[in-house]
DNA sequence: AGGTAAATGAAACTGGGTATCAATAAAGAA
DNA sequence: TTCTTTATTGATACCCAGTTTCATTTACCT
């Protein structure tokens, strides 16, 4: 499974920028979510950080992800193993794929959606402003392994 | 926004056909959910249910959920408005579009995804086995009316 | 360094969803 | 029809992810 990585220092650059303040809490979080290798849910976020940093609270936590996610910097997984994961948003690669064996996430090329979305939009005359996109199934590695 | 409508009397006879009993409890939910204009949340079926029926449980509907989920005839739809509600499925129009404004699911032709999906297995290796794809905007009525 | 407001952590709270179990009722047999 | 069996149900207690609250801390600006 080919891994594309996230350049944390850029998601701390992108906080600051919005205005918000430079925290340990913070500078924690972002290094968690932006090198998971796997889709990583709050709680999940929440062990994490408390090994490094134990007494970080579970509403940092939360708020944390939610400022994330609204940056575009992280993106809710909506899967099998339900909706509460997330992973590193990489523009221009907004389709998953999500392997049900080793539950990693890939990347896709998103431009064969642009299409089929402009497609449906003739066909149906509706105005799509957003889309969601998610492939399940067996990687390269796991095929390969099974 | 068009509309298509389902018949509680194949989904009784689904239920049938896979051994389950037919209880009051069923039909009034299995009516609930296949004439539902809008997608359906179990604590909405559960009031919904109420009315005809005063005494329904709440675990009874969550039951009730579980069974149609499994056997296909309802689906979930993750959503702006979380992921808690369902849709009756229409085989072949496996391609959501869910109105920002007004609520309502439409189903679209999804000749086009398994195009998307055949052409994203080649290019990258992976086996895909279950897709899901949601489109979200106005729809044509609510275009109209702004 | 000092002032100020954002960020945090602890803990109480909320509400969707689940587990338990005694009571009910559907389906087949007699 | 009545009887027997067992799936289904409803009431209740429960669980736990996620939120709210608020007093404390800490980053930022001067």
């Amino acid at each position: 499974m080919p891994s594309k990585t996230v350049n944390p220092e850029d998601w701390l650059a992108a906080l600051d920028k919005s205005g918000f303040r430079m925290t340990t809490a913070q500078e924690t979080l972002v290094n968690i979510f932006a090198h998971s290798e796997y889709p990583l849910s709050a709680e999940q976020a929440w062990d994490a950080a408390r090994q490094s940093r134990p007494k970080t609270g579970r509403a940092t936590v939360y708020r944390m992800v939610e400022k994330l996610e609204s940056l575009g910097l992280i993106r809710r997984i909506h899967g099998y193993l339900g909706c509460s994961h997330f992973v590193p948003t990489l523009p221009e690669l907004m389709m998953l794929f999500i392997c049900l064996d080793c539950g990693r996430a890939d990347y896709l090329d998103s431009r064969p959606l642009d299409d089929l979305i402009q497609q449906s939009e003739h066909a149906t005359g509706h105005q799509i402003t957003d889309s969601r996109l998610q492939l399940f199934g067996a990687c390269v590695d796991c095929q390969q392994n099974a």
